[in-house]
DNA sequence: TGCGGATATGCAGGCGTTTCGATGCTGCTG
DNA sequence: CAGCAGCATCGAAACGCCTGCATATCCGCA
């Protein structure tokens, strides 16, 4: 439900380039970046992309953060609803992995459409 | 002096793939996603790319934006101290432009590392 | 079924941010 | 040289965010 991502991605939002942006890509956007934009976050993700199978408990990543479990959860459950993290429980456990191409399709949105065709033009 | 970016471009900031990111290089990461994740600057980002010569001046971009003229220039100030602005003084205007590779660099440092070398192997 | 461990949620304190109006500064221009 | 236009800075108000503690919820196990 949350996924601000597949909000974005889908009905193709204005990549900050090209033509001026409109108010509701530019709201999007933001929301999205602003879930990347915290220390605690970004380090979560690194963590969780790096780990054995790709995905972490919040148990795992508790002590390595150096922050309480409840805010762990927090900063998880943000990155979840932004479309970048996806969750499964398992037993007792909440493993969470990066979901696959989230993160390039944020760059993809910040970065010039260099070679890519990524005008609606037909 | 202010520029973020470039304390993170120059020591090669580890780009949140690969091993686990430090505490120090995330918060420096998260400071310029920070600039970035304002629906404001990012409009502003995107009408300034866009302009005329890719350069405008605070009174061309007051009234786009729907701000007060010392909000906008609020958010120039972060965008520039983030690195991602430059700004040129001409007479009485202030002129801002994007720096080049500014944005490209930060989509960069998110992006695994597709086929670029970007491992400092040897 | 009752206990214990792993997560999630509620609540609150402290801090940062976004925005404005008022004001100060600077450099044209009449 | 006065006045004005363009910007930056200041001070303040409203709002949001990060974090922790306390508590609720869920699941497996004895």
């Amino acid at each position: 439900m949350g996924t601000a991502l597949a909000e974005m991605t889908m009905p193709q939002i204005s990549p900050l380039a090209g033509e001026p942006i409109e108010r509701a890509d530019a709201e999007r956007l933001a929301g999205v970046l602003k879930a990347l934009a915290d220390p605690a976050r970004l380090r979560l993700l690194s963590l969780i992309q790096s780990a054995p199978e790709g995905e972490a408990c919040v148990c795992d990543l508790t002590a390595p953060l150096g922050l309480s479990q409840p805010t762990v959860s927090h900063h998880l459950r943000i990155l979840t609803e932004a479309g970048l993290l996806e969750r499964e429980k398992r037993g007792v456990w909440a493993y969470y992995r990066l979901v696959p191409t989230a993160i390039a399709t944020i760059a993809d949105l910040l970065t010039p459409p260099r070679k890519r065709a990524t005008k609606k033009a037909r």
